[in-house]
DNA sequence: ATGAAAGCGCTAACAG
DNA sequence: CTGTTAGCGCTTTCAT
């Protein structure tokens, strides 16, 4: 059927191993490099990447896993993902954990017995010890986006989350708002709990006291999160100003605002976050944290390759790098004269 | 390092022929079963797919392929496929075409390099011979998604987009409506005519004239899109009721109205098309075309792994599977006593 | 039911 | 630079 390097030994007269010294970049004498091409071409040759692998111990695939396929961050990241590993001939294989510690036991031992290279994984637990465990078990290395571990026991990409969150709240108050409500997700999650002290952190810098009634702490994955929002118009003192922590509360907050008729930027500003397309999609225009997901897939990617390359020499430091967010300017934010209260 | 049969058999006491037998679900003396498995789960063994892959020629990997992994429908289609393959320790290896017919064959090149046994696919192109002459290259069963060839080269998943899009205008047109206005994607893409077929039909048979003004053709990727559909408005005969052919189309009308601060269903009414959530989150609540993900994947599952555990019987005619779309009620449709215009 | 042995296609010593 | 050869871990006749 298919060409084998046996069969590019014979078209040429070479050897088995010269051919795949050859295939391998090495170096032949120009004129078997000529024959070779022509007999690569002719005979339409393809390296079978199963030998190859049984005979290395290198797969040339990596596992990815999230808790769901569906959610934006994941897909999108996923997509740059594949696209920086395909220019080392390296292939994904997709995994999801549906937001279970199980599930994510389960992907890791499927991708093991798939024998990836190494692993790309945003997860939902934050203890260190456990996940050690399941990584060390195999001996894949690991690398993790969005979120970090209570302690670290593989390389991470994360973004400045706290200092975007500082950034965006900051815009707000620069523009003169001062009751400034905050949709956050619950506490115990990693990206939720950095956004927060962002925001946290820019009120305290301005002397502006954080009122309780303005933070809302919903699950990102609440499905009343709409409901909620609403709550938060319903007050008597309605806040001047909202920051919204990810892409799921934005939306909800911006229907929210539409149902109850409450115009940005006019009556309410907005600061939101995560883009994909948002920009394009909502009037106004809105000013939002963007994540550099292409960044984060080619560092995420960069440091992978890394350790798998160096596989044995147990380089037992690891990595985090942490990647700056974009902020994106938009027309939802009111300046206002007086200060708010 | 890790365990292999070889190792079960020392440990056993029986030959690699017997674990192998074993492994792959033969029939061994009652007292070497219980042998066998205390070995596997004592040394912690597992397959070594490559290995298996080389000799037997089957990887049980499958290709992913889409044009872009950021579109809800891909990668909520990849969420279930995965889920479907899993269960018959399938994975999956995802690939981009980036929209370009090039990026396919590229991809499928890539794909068949890493040999899976199958491979998934939303093509952009409509041409059988084309694409029959890349499939055949390789000979690895494929199965379609979404959009149909121009003439059957492959097995193939779609919806009753047309009979959807008919009775979503049904709808409209039994609440009284007249005006409709059609947001469909460009003339030439598969689903668009599918679904822009619907409309017609559904109005030919309520013998009610197609108004020219009233269709709108934007690409789906167009990024004007937005302000394509708020001219629709500017009309000085405007519509009553709108039906969307896609997502975007949906999630950008919307917009489109709230800017224009025209409420759904008060002034106008709106059947769209696609949920990915849409149903939880925008107020009122849409009337919405719901493509059964889920049975898609089921049913392409279906269809490739018989192709694949079929091969080398040729079986040279090619199946459709055309499934019902949902219809997800909603608040979005107003009543209208006499008809418009 | 079990075992001996061949070989899938490739790489990596090693020798020349 | 090139060739010979062993063997990665598994499946699969073919005997027994």
């Amino acid at each position: 059927m298919a060409a084998t390097i046996k069969d590019i030994a014979r078209a040429t007269g070479l050897s088995v191993a010269t051919v795949s010294k050859f295939l391998n970049g090495g170096t032949v004498r120009e004129q078997n490099r000529e024959l070779l091409q022509k007999a690569v071409r002719e005979l339409d040759y393809h390296i079978n990447e199963y030998a190859r692998a049984l005979k290395t111990n290198r797969s040339r695939t990596v596992g990815f896993l999230v808790p769901k396929f569906g959610d934006v961050f994941a897909s999108e990241l996923a997509s740059e993902a594949v696209t920086k590993l395909k220019e080392q001939q390296y292939s994904l294989f997709v995994c999801e954990s549906h937001n279970s510690m199980e599930g994510e036991r389960e992907a890791i031992d499927f991708l093991a017995s798939k024998q990836v290279d190494g692993i790309m994984a945003t997860l939902i637990g934050t203890d260190g010890w456990y996940y050690k465990r399941i990584f060390d078990r195999y001996g894949i290395p690991v690398v993790l986006f969005d979120r970090k571990l209570d302690f670290d026991v593989c390389d991470t990409v994360v973004i400045d989350n706290a200092g975007a969150a500082y950034q965006a709240v900051n815009r707000l108050i620069d523009a003169g708002h001062r009751d400034i409500a905050v949709i956050r997700g619950h506490q115990g999650h990693y990206t939720a709990d950095q956004r927060y002290e962002g925001y946290e952190r820019a009120m305290k810098d301005a002397g502006i006291p954080v009122k309780e009634e303005l933070v809302l702490a919903v699950d990102y994955a609440d499905t009343n999160m709409y409901d909620h929002i609403k709550c938060l118009f319903t007050m008597k003192q309605r806040p001047t100003a909202i920051f919204s922590v990810n892409y799921f509360t934005t939306i909800s907050t911006i229907m929210a605002l539409n149902e109850l008729d409450i115009s940005v930027p006019q009556e309410i500003s907005l600061f939101g976050f995560d883009n994909y397309h948002l920009s394009q999609i909502v009037k106004p225009r809105l000013w939002l944290v963007e994540q550099p997901l292409a960044r984060m897939a080619e560092e995420g990617t960069r440091l992978l390759l890394d350790r798998i390359g160096s596989k044995g020499q147990e380089e037992a430091t690891f990595h985090t790098v942490n990647i700056q967010a974009n902020i994106l300017q938009g027309d939802s934010i009111r300046q206002i004269s007086g200060a708010g209260a």
